[in-house]
DNA sequence: TACAAATCGTGACAAATGTCACAGGACATT
DNA sequence: AATGTCCTGTGACATTTGTCACGATTTGTA
């Protein structure tokens, strides 16, 4: 597990020993069990996630009671409600496990910490909201461009095992179209 | 527009004298005219963009030569192909004056060069990555859950004088919705 | 095993949106 | 003033997508 986080965050930098150590007890190591709730909707958000193991989903729900997947948070992932995490307000959306998963937490505070006790953390956490903002404009892209059969090869093909893992239904959601529409594309 | 600059950082993070006259050193100050570009998709993108003042759209043109404005940059945001620009690969959108448009342009060496002098700009360039993510998955999230009704709506309410500046057209394009469309919106 | 819930495909129809064509008006240039 | 370009609205029609209903299958669980 240790092991795991170290690795991914020497991806992009590179730590000592003693680094890794005070990085690790700045985070909370927790298990869920498929269909736990992180958060709700309406809730304060306490932590942001970085998964070892498992699937979650990030969903958004309507005035209409419709759900819209946001996000699937997938192992080696960073997941919370980052805008009510950052700024401290009720979630609008939540997290729950489509499996058994494995996170290391971190509140608001400890991440602060972070990045004043360890400069080369609050790099690497750059480069990773980088990342994350470049990602999602790639999705703001496939949303503006493709309509949901291209959109669903995309995702398909990037992320083969969702197959496994995802009802069609939510892959639907997660699409942007009805369930039954994607059914359709298989033709 | 120094003190513009210094402005729009010192809402998040305070910089003396000395602090800010490095950092202005590493920005160049530049002018463009409605319809400059500055720069187009296959291009290397040299710069990341603060905006002083103008109007810019970011735009991806698709294999049926399609424009679609992946994003309005306005007086006092940030923007560039940050895909192309922080893995410094060929642009895949450009960036093209909509008004007369004042700019201070970073380079990459110079952006890393920031965070490595002045780590209160790292802090600064953190909040402010984590900003631009919450606003891309907003803008997903309005994709997911409304129809080009309610989007035409949130954004203008949101930015008003967008309707002055640019055409209906443009507007469609942000949306995701073709000009016919949203000119019948208006019944 | 047996029951309940979730999942999936599909038909029929409605609603939203795209595409094409045309015309008038605003605006800049010559 | 004449010209061309861009922008806008609108009608007609095609396509895509959503909604509702139904039944079959799978899955989870008592």
């Amino acid at each position: 597990m240790e092991s795991q986080l170290r690795a991914h965050i020497e991806k992009t930098i590179s730590l000592t020993d003693q680094e890794f150590d005070h990085v690790l007890s700045l985070f909370e190591l927790n298990h869920f069990k498929k269909k736990e709730v992180l958060f709700e909707a309406g809730q304060k958000v306490e932590h942001s996630y970085y998964i070892v193991s498992g699937l979650l989903k990030l969903v958004f729900t309507d005035k209409d009671v419709n759900e819209h997947i946001v996000s699937f948070a997938m192992e080696d992932w960073w997941e919370s409600d980052f805008q009510a995490f950052f700024m401290e307000t009720k979630a609008s959306m939540s997290l729950t496990c489509l499996e058994d998963t494995s996170v290391y937490c971190i509140t608001l505070d400890n991440y602060w910490k972070l990045c004043d006790s360890v400069p080369k953390l609050e790099r690497f956490l750059l480069k990773k909201s980088n990342m994350g903002f470049i990602g999602a404009q790639q999705r703001i892209l496939s949303l503006l461009t493709t309509n949901a059969k291209e959109r669903y090869e995309q995702l398909i093909n990037q992320n083969p095992e969702l197959l496994q893992s995802v009802s069609k239904t939510q892959l639907a959601s997660y699409l942007g179209v009805s369930r039954e529409t994607l059914s359709r594309i298989f033709d």
